[in-house]
DNA sequence: CTAATTTCAGCTCGACTGACATCG
DNA sequence: CCGATGTCAGTCTAGCTGAAATTA
């Protein structure tokens, strides 16, 4: 007995093995371009627009700080970001795209969505819609625990 | 303009985010009683049933094997599990729980319950059973696609 | 003086690769 | 001797917290 793996009636603990297995996927595919699955909301938020403050990249991407800014230090590292102080706040640098990764990012998001269709390959419409509506509810559920819990 | 988090209709950078809410919130109160939410699945493997080797937690786990043996060093260096050789296989060795992990650990499985319930607020038994069939779905679709790429 | 922005230091968790020992 | 199995060692992402430095 005990012997299948303890999901035990613990969604929170199937999101989580969900979640491991997509980012693990898409990471090896993303890899052979010099992306990471991590830094498409970046990459996203970026393109088209004006240059940002690393802050702005945080909220948007819904990590912390200093974790965007690792994120960054790397994509600066490779290539993909560059920094530049803002002229009007000394305090602030502004993020914006290099052209290459302008360039290279829609194949990036190609295999974003492709990888989204297979987890989802066997959905209806109406089940998508369902999960999404679900899924809301409990991230919306635990944003409120966690604001709740550091005042 | 572009302001709303990107959620932009994928499933997948929804549960990502309840992930990571969620072991954040949990993270942080086990901290209090020197658990891990990771460490989890192993307490709760081990209690009661005989030593495991760990190839076999990583399995229950469904972690990686590095990663279980990672786990287990700081386990082991925080005095929550302790290593014997197998007597029967001299390459392995057999994971049990120390005593006062076995003391503390029904804390620890409150705090991940209560917290999951919260998560789970408003959902109805039919909710919970539609969310589950769903994830199951989807996490038998990506561990198919994972394992296609790495035949 | 206070608040905002970024940076730095240190930690956990998970993955991967490659090596090594041992069993059958 | 060989293949399979169990473990270990090293490196990399990606997130977190907490604290310090700079400047508005």
């Amino acid at each position: 007995m005990a012997e299948p793996p303890v999901h035990a009636a613990n969604p929170l603990r199937l999101i989580g093995h969900a979640h491991r297995t997509f980012a693990r996927i898409v990471d090896a595919q993303l890899r052979e371009l010099g992306f990471a699955m991590s830094q498409l909301p970046v990459l996203a938020a970026l393109k088209g627009t004006r240059a940002l403050p690393q802050a702005e990249l945080a909220r948007i991407a819904q990590v912390e700080q200093p974790s965007m800014a690792q994120l960054l230090n790397r994509m600066e590292r490779d290539g993909l970001v560059e920094r530049k102080r803002d002229p009007n706040d000394a305090r602030s640098r502004l993020i914006s795209l290099t052209d290459t990764a302008s360039r290279r990012m829609h194949k990036g998001k190609a295999i974003l969505d492709a990888t989204r269709d297979k987890a989802l390959a066997d959905f209806s419409a109406a089940d998508v819609e369902t999960l999404h509506a679900l899924l809301l509810r409990i991230a919306a559920n635990l944003d409120r625990a966690a604001e709740e819990s550091r005042p």
